[in-house]
DNA sequence: GCCAACGTTGGC
DNA sequence: GCCAACGTTGGC
């Protein structure tokens, strides 16, 4: 089993609406290393859910991956906000992966104290001006965020 | 709202 | 294939 860390505005889409929805499809991403990580994910894989853009941007929650990628919707979707002409149904550009909700975090981590933290300085968030969107999580960096969130 | 760091686009 | 211009991300 595999770990990644998703990031998303809370403003769009928030770890509420996930806990909500119960199980969602992540979808939009539109970035080619993003890509190829949902590509690479596996049933069972768990995912931090991050808030980025926001007041305190922070790892907030927990997910399961539940559903492989497959051909992302709203790349396809020409009424979508996330719709590329270049992609198609014989040839989709873009993936979706589903999660699931498993928990929020009882404390959750900040960025700042993930990049006061030396055992998280190869976390690809605080790396390479942490444009990534979708990226992997090894178990050491997993654990070390659980510890940090009172876990 | 600002701006640095990126990724993408498109002219050549 | 280079690279400047442009758009986006995302912290602050």
């Amino acid at each position: 089993m595999a770990y990644w860390l998703m990031k998303s505005e809370p403003s769009v889409y928030s770890i509420e609406d996930l806990e909500r929805a119960g199980t969602d499809a992540w979808d939009g991403v539109r970035n080619y290393q993003a890509r190829n990580y949902l590509r690479a994910m596996r049933r069972g894989d768990r995912a931090f859910f991050y808030h980025s853009n926001c007041p305190e941007p922070a790892v907030t929650g927990i997910m399961e991956i539940v559903r492989e990628a497959y051909p992302d919707p709203t790349a396809l979707d020409p009424a979508s906000p996330y719709h590329d002409p270049r992609s198609t149904p014989d040839r989709p550009r873009w993936s979706a992966v589903d999660v699931r909700f498993v928990e929020r975090l009882p404390h959750p981590v900040p960025l700042a104290a993930i990049k006061a933290d030396p055992a998280l300085a190869e976390l690809p968030l605080v790396r390479r001006g942490n444009r990534l969107s979708v990226m992997p999580v090894t178990a050491a960096q997993w654990r070390r965020i659980l510890e940090l969130a009172g876990a």
